[in-house]
DNA sequence: GGCTATTCGGATTATTTCTTCTTAAATACG
DNA sequence: CGTATTTAAGAAGAAATAATCCGAATAGCC
């Protein structure tokens, strides 16, 4: 993965958010995407300081988003997450790299960065919402004969 | 960076091994470098294990390439050091995303692992030694006042 | 209003992984 | 055969990841 793995769950968690603004807990987050419960909730804490979520504490309380899911960018969480240059740097470490001077996966990698970069801030937490409902209408067509009530 | 630090500092030290197979030591590449002694010698170890790298101990020993550099691709080095699948998975972590159901980032992070791998079995050791000369260079001719004999 | 159950917030502690250091083994040379 | 040199391997430290615990705030109920 090209981030770590705090970052993976930020945006899993964010994903798994109901839509509507409905605060949800951290423990059903973790429980439903089966990711280590107090780790998840540190994550959480940060994103609730990077203004990208708001918690309530207390009965019916738990996290939701600040904004609406279209409004909140990957690239956003990532910042959030790893710091603001995350990408920056030559891809294999080489310090005398640079664009005079350039590595062999220098212009791979500068074009790389501008592509994910440019994905990163166009794609929002709406869209990662719409891989779990694809996801999940697959299996259920898949195994069409689903307990019934 | 895309890769571990270890990764870079192994490519890195690759690079700066002389061409003529000469045996080198490892104290030598790091106080060159300047990187950490103890740690390098031991990713020369694991590079030793992968059939990059040769090594003699005792006097006159050290470690030298296995292969003339051009030999050694940048994706046999990763390889060895991250393991054969290390682009593998989305690049957010999103257990969701394949091709039929694609994350946002999917296609640019297709596109970028296709380039970069392309890339990485193209360029060897070899490519990486001229990155350092032509460094070297460039930073005498910017300082054509050299201590002189 | 006060009590109680619920849930986040922060601190402390374990576990694993990554980095660095120390000691042991091997080789060449006198 | 002994000693200096140099890698190899295992031990120690640092950082990231994961778990636990208790305190603080909120909502609902009596």
């Amino acid at each position: 993965m090209l981030f770590s793995t705090a970052t993976g769950y930020a945006l899993r968690a964010l994903a798994a958010l109901p839509e509507d603004g409905t605060y949800c807990l951290a423990k059903d987050l973790s429980s439903r995407l089966g990711l280590p419960g107090p780790y998840l909730a540190k994550i959480l804490q940060g994103l609730v300081q990077a203004d990208i979520l708001a918690s309530v504490r207390g009965p019916k309380g738990g996290f939701r988003l600040t904004r609406p899911a279209h409004r909140i960018t990957v690239g956003e969480v990532v910042a959030a997450m790893e710091g603001p240059d995350a990408m920056e740097g030559c891809v294999m470490g080489f310090p005398a790299c640079n664009g005079e001077n350039p590595c062999p996966l220098h212009d791979a990698w500068s074009a790389v960065k501008s592509q994910v970069s440019s994905s990163m801030t166009q794609a929002t937490i709406r869209d990662l919402q719409l891989i779990n409902i694809r996801h999940q209408k697959e299996a259920k067509d898949r195994m069409p004969n689903t307990p019934q009530p």
